[in-house]
DNA sequence: TAGAATTATACTCAATTTGAGTATAAATAA
DNA sequence: TTATTTATACTCAAATTGAGTATAATTCTA
């Protein structure tokens, strides 16, 4: 059995999570205040202590509790990131491979300036007020230059982007980021020292440290792709909420709006809701507060192949 | 910023690969040669050295390539495992986190015995027949008594095992094993030296060294799930084939029989298959041979929280 | 060589789900 | 008291799904 000799270069884990909650239709990733206003930010991390740390949950829950102090609702592995030169490794210096964690919660703070707004990060993923202009105007040219010179590139931009008659997905998050990052048009592509991305980022968005913001990527693509058949979002709700309210936390994740009425008779006969009997008091009509009713943890089935029921090969025609 | 000092103890990562292939209605993975006819069997893996390898991926390929010489083609990360005492460490040794994938074949060799049948480790996911009866004989049994003592553990062993009307979930193979673990029911939570292990594994099914049981246990979970919305189907089979054996290999995968007319309608529809003209020669009546139309890797949409087109909030009723 | 058996494929049909509305109810604001 | 706002109920056609029946094209076998 092969096994790395003594005396090769140390490999360093860390762990980094990508908090994200809702506010009120804006949508929210928690970053550590630590940085000063002028740098970029950062998400909480920090290493994978084995002597320290039975499992990366545990760890991750200590960094982030220590950085920011975000009661955890979902948490969940995201992807190991060990490429070299995406993390800006000064030689020498140990490997460092990351793993990315995706953390769910209810409590995002107003008051604190450390919430920030995801599509800030990537503002071609907001599709609430139809197709950003950015993709038309920056994005789409300065992808298809790259692409003339990279051909073998043209049919993830095509499923990633939804070019060519193809439906926008909105949980190629990851694949979309990767693709900016790739062509050189982000900022960290250049921080990266990638040889062919551009001093000044081609494409608008704030830029994180690191492969915080490739991380984020993976965990909004993650939650977008989730929502879709697990009842991941009833974490972001507070206790009890208006089916507009969650209305609204769907279409601040997915980035898109929702037809109001089949939401509602989706939502309703899921069996996920509760009726608590009391109301909400807003502006127009007020609206019935539901709750989660966390007994009926089960899933609905899924279209496409779908399994049939019990049926075994001998009870075929 | 918190990083780890030096003179911490080392941490190596182990890169091991699930690599499966249909054959004929056995579902298979390529385990390695070397070991003895006795002891149990191992995935292909090797250590991380990011010296040498730029990404995991590259690798996994060298130790796929050396270990066993298989032509891989979707290749997909899994998961990282890092919990302690799930990989037999010996004290003082540098701590092993494994980092899992899954990769597809076409190419599973009749001839060597190093393709096993995937139901032999888990041999409660066959449903072809329906339900395995060793499900109510041994299994829920022996998982009842241990619930009996954990009932924090009642809910996710619900879902997971379709319990009390619940339907069964195919896709939880990984939840499933992990929770026969916990219970002590399987020949590896004895190894791994669990205090409630039975010392004779209670469950029928064939253990595989260190954690690779679990990462196949993750791969087939995997691979069921995204069978659903993605069109990887297609990387375990032939060039051409008949939509009889399609669908064997689909049914093979997911461990359940499906209706053959609707099977037909659904694929030939999705756009994902060109007729080739020719047709196959088999005992009854020719069918017809086709092939994947590699252009068209397009997505088709899901149901349930399904995102309408284009619809801005402004167009709403 | 004529069925019988086997496998493939076409077509039907009711039930359910989806997409996109219209209609109405219950509050506040002017 | 009327407009505005928001919530909720209900309708309806189109599409999809689940479960069949019917028929076609082979090989096997008596």
């Amino acid at each position: 059995m092969q096994h790395s000799k003594p005396g090769e270069p140390q490999i360093l884990i860390d762990l980094s999570t990508a908090i994200i909650g809702t506010d009120g239709g804006t949508f929210q990733c928690r970053l550590v205040e630590d940085d000063t206003e002028t740098k970029t930010g950062r998400l909480p991390f920090g290493p994978f202590v084995p002597d320290q740390h039975r499992t990366m949950e545990i760890g991750l829950r200590q960094w982030v509790g220590e950085q920011v102090g975000v009661e955890l609702g979902h948490v969940e592995q995201l992807y190991t990131f060990a490429d070299r030169g995406r993390q800006h490794t000064t030689p020498g210096a140990p490997h460092v491979v990351s793993v990315g964690y995706l953390a769910l919660t209810n409590q995002t703070g107003g008051q604190t300036r450390a919430w920030r707004d995801i599509y800030n990060f990537f503002p071609w993923e907001d599709w609430r007020d139809g197709e950003p202009s950015m993709l038309a105007d920056i994005i789409y040219p300065a992808l298809d230059s790259w692409l003339a010179r990279h051909a073998e590139r043209r049919a993830s931009a095509r499923l990633a982007f939804g070019r060519d008659g193809l439906p926008w997905g909105e949980e190629y998050v990851l694949e979309r980021y990767e693709l900016l990052y790739e062509a050189g048009l982000v900022a960290e592509a250049f921080a990266d020292g990638r040889e062919n991305a551009m001093p000044t980022p081609v494409v608008p968005g704030e830029a994180l440290q690191l492969d915080h913001r490739r991380i984020l990527a993976t965990a909004v693509g993650r939650l977008r792709a989730k929502l879709k058949y697990r009842p991941v979002i009833f974490d972001l709700m507070p206790q009890t909420f208006t089916l507009t309210q969650l209305q609204h936390t769907a279409e601040t994740v997915l980035g898109v709006t929702l037809h109001k009425q089949n939401f509602r008779r989706l939502v309703e006969k899921s069996g996920f809701l509760e009726a608590t009997g009391k109301m909400s008091k807003a502006r127009g009509r007020p609206a019935e507060l539901f709750k989660f009713r966390h007994q009926e943890r089960s899933e609905r089935p899924l279209a496409g192949l779908r399994v049939s029921s019990g049926r075994t090969r001998s009870s075929e025609a």
